[in-house]
DNA sequence: GCCATTACTTACATTTTTGTATGTACCATA
DNA sequence: TATGGTACATACAAAAATGTAAGTAATGGC
């Protein structure tokens, strides 16, 4: 997403693949960090702070664009409180919550392509990078997300 | 993918992220055109020339690239047949095929989306791109894939 | 000999995405 | 008065993805 010229091919090939269901929803989630994001909020609503702290490697900035993103595309809602210092909270949309479904089965999926192609099994651990430990609606995840 | 340069911190932020099965997954259908080629695929063995007819403004480079990525990520086979002019037949892996019922599901998820946020339905018919008919695996769909 | 066909390759340019570094507002507390 | 915490914004730089234009090899048909 990110700023749009209307003119290049690039982006007329990015608003053509736009009409397509399967390549529009590719777009929406797309992002390198938006699926994690996503299973981040599947445990409910999260602080921008507890996001950060969680994903591992990512940065302020790039957690601000992913996440403003995701609101303008309506998978997230975004509420500020009017404190000081600011605590701004993250919570999925209704929408938001259908993809988690998807990403389980695409998690399954990664999973037994890594398995095949190399017979190795996640090179993650628990411990390694943020768990993902108070989630009810997709417990099966078992690395990052 | 492409080229990797070993240093930056974007792409150990790749590697990283390939440690995560979802994250993984989504680097392997993640390209531009990924998942047209895929969902094309789905109907049987495709020569080159094909898929490039079917896939509307994909270029020859991009499709090129394209495939040999999935090659690569062992989503699909090629085979080259010793003839003049020269063909190459495109056809899915088994774990490619795994994707598809993915697909249909982003896809159905992606219709869904875009009727909630915008309230309209699909832009495009099917005349206005290249079909998908003979598809007997996921014969829903009804837009560019 | 010349052309057409097919599936590419190569060099290059442009656009988009991602990351770095620094600054900001607000107010409570020390 | 100075400091700390939170959730950003901004200017800039680097890297990656995508697109353009041209060329190539092999061979059969004219």
């Amino acid at each position: 997403m990110a700023k749009i010229k209307e003119n290049s091919t690039n982006s007329f090939n990015r608003k053509f693949l736009t009409d397509c269901d399967l390549t529009y929803a590719l777009q929406l989630m797309g992002g390198r960090w938006k699926l994690l994001i996503l299973m981040r909020l599947t445990s409910g609503t999260q602080r921008f702070g507890e996001l950060k702290k969680k994903i591992t490697n990512i940065t302020e900035r790039m957690l601000t664009l992913q996440l403003r993103e995701m609101e303008a595309d309506g998978l997230i809602t975004r509420q500020v409180f009017a404190e000081v210092p600011p605590r701004v909270e993250y919570t999925l949309t209704e929408i938001g919550k259908e993809l988690i479904s998807i990403c389980d089965a695409l998690h399954t999926w990664g999973a037994r392509h890594r398995f095949q192609v190399a017979g190795e099994v996640s090179a993650l651990s628990h411990d390694d990078v943020a768990e993902f430990s108070d989630s009810p609606p997709s417990a099966q995840l078992n690395d990052m997300v």
